[in-house]
DNA sequence: CCCTAAACGAGACGGTACGTCCGGTCTTAAT
DNA sequence: ATTAAGACCGGACGTACCGTCTCGTTTAGGG
């Protein structure tokens, strides 16, 4: 009895694809890359691809959550406001940036027709309002947040103002911003102390 | 020299084309709507789609501006709380139910591709944005947000977790996602007084 | 009761459109010749080519009767021989180069598919054969031709290689050629006597 | 380094897109049929034709050539006369009927427009005019065909008439033009030695 | 001198076909 | 069994024309 036949994975070919995936972006030359296009650049065959991947969303799924992978440490400088201002000017230098912000693009952009991009993006968005809000609860242990305030909202508030600018008003995503931002949350957070 | 010569343009044509992307939009049939299909279903040779709009996106974008342009008038009950409750109960109740969500969500996804589909959406969501804006100044002249508040940063805060809800969670953009939502606003426009 | 209002037709709008769909056919650029093309080269509305032309291939007929309305008078030197050689080369040499021979095969290839074209081919072709009917019946008057000879078989026999090189082979037409066909026509009908 | 990858073509395919355009032909439903017809027809995706056929023209002709191969054998019956009456008698049958009558207009039409289609009509016709020279050659080394005969101008009669009929006059290819052509052919091979 | 009528240039309309690109499936020979 | 190659059917793309249908303008008698 064979516990497995046959030739294995090519895990070359693997990269190939994520990489002709991510390089095809990045050169943006045409509106959408094409699984073709992917098959071609990678030196592939078509059907390699369709084996191991159900859409294209979930290549560009794999390829971003590839890169995401090297998630940056989370800042623990003992100030909410400290942490969150190098928390989201890191996030913002990486994700506000090619090629992660039109990777981020693309992705969302597939999310809306299918359903394995929306998974992935999905799945992939839910790790980082984990550790955002894991952030903002270690500030709460530390009594820098009022009992009323409303974290879930909060992490939305921040991603939200980062994926709005990237797929809608394409502002930068700056230091400036990530400073004003982590100021408008800490006021949030302590600030209905005042209004209880 | 002739103002204007030839047949003049087919209003009824023009209405059908609309009417027919809304239409395939709302049964949501195939993952994507083809420009053809829009031609087949308004009745319509697709040479005058292509005659009028430079793109698929363009024709979303106007059939959205269309339905769109019945804004809602800013509420003005004299607390800011209550204003921002009203508002965001409102424009979540048009926006956060079909057909105007598929629709949004759409235009979204064109947007990443298409500059036309770009553009009219982000010139929509400006005009939003300034209402949003306009309420939140009256407060601020009644007293009600501290000097320091960043209303540009809330404006954005607040669009944010729409645009995200919509786009990649999916969760219910409901009543009581506006009476938080309008909470921590409120929190973070006057709490930074303390902060102050 | 009146027997005609409104404008006259326009010469010159006329004299354009025929012109026009000369130049294009010379000009040769594109695999044929569009309604539209000839339109805007003319400077002209299309209904007005609709108006007075049931179809592209009338448009080309009228164009190639006018050119060809200039027909060139019978030779009359006394001998089928020397008569038929001045003949065909005087038609090889209109026919059989441009513009001529480009109208002629356009005209053909419409024909082929366009009743109007059709008809009009054959009535000119029937005028054509006439003529040379006209040329062979005056050297049987003139005792040069058997009697068994089946002049309307020559009379194809002849128009019959022009349009076979014209259209297939497309080997010149040149005055050589005219000359060993009337010694072939003249043998053949000649040639029957020994026969008989 | 591999001699050939890949799936291999398709031989029921090629024949059901042969087979589509001759049956176009034969109902003569439109006055021209199109690469999309042949294609629905056929139940074989657009891009089939076009991968192995650079135009329609080529599709018609390789259909035609494919039914002409069945070349009715020389006839050898020792005299001229005979010899030419029953070669055109049966090239008239099959060429002077539908469906070929049809397929060779539409492939002369063709022709003037597509050089393809051009190309392979001047090959399937010379091969053609082959055969006919062997047959005159045949008699000739027989002594039937006098010295001065031009025979390369005497096949272009032959074929001009049959062609000028087919595309130009539409009038009947029958046996009784076959036998008087048959005559006016061999008075004119053998009438120059009474000339001469 | 207007009135009616037709022809004009322009150009929008519903369509058909083009030739290309891509999607997702399949077949082949090689590994 | 997996791979690269590549043919297959299907179907959307954006363009070119088709023949028809308005438009407003121009030109010509007839009243």
């Amino acid at each position: 009895m064979r516990s497995h036949t046959g030739r294995r994975r090519n895990e070359q070919a693997r990269r190939a694809i994520l990489d002709a995936a991510v390089d095809l972006l990045l050169r943006a030359e045409l509106p959408d890359i094409s699984i073709e296009r992917i098959a071609t650049e990678a030196g592939v065959g078509r059907q390699t691809i369709y084996r191991w991947w159900p859409s294209k969303g979930a290549v560009l799924a794999e390829a971003m959550a590839e890169r995401a992978e090297a998630a940056a440490p989370l800042p623990d400088t003992g100030t909410l406001a400290e942490d969150l201002r190098l928390f989201l000017r890191a996030t913002f230098r990486t994700v506000g940036t090619e090629p992660a912000a039109g990777l981020l693009r693309a992705l969302l952009a597939e999310a809306q027709r299918d359903p394995h991009a929306a998974a992935a993006l999905e799945a992939f968005t839910a790790g980082r309002r984990e550790q955002l809000r894991t952030l903002l609860e270690r500030a709460a242990a530390r009594g820098e947040v009022a009992a009323e305030a409303d974290l879930a909202v909060l992490v939305e508030q921040l991603y939200g103002v980062l994926w709005y600018r990237l797929s809608i008003t394409r502002e930068a995503l700056d230091d400036g911003l990530a400073d004003r931002l982590a100021g408008a949350a800490v006021a949030q957070a302590a600030g209905s102390r005042s209004a209880g």
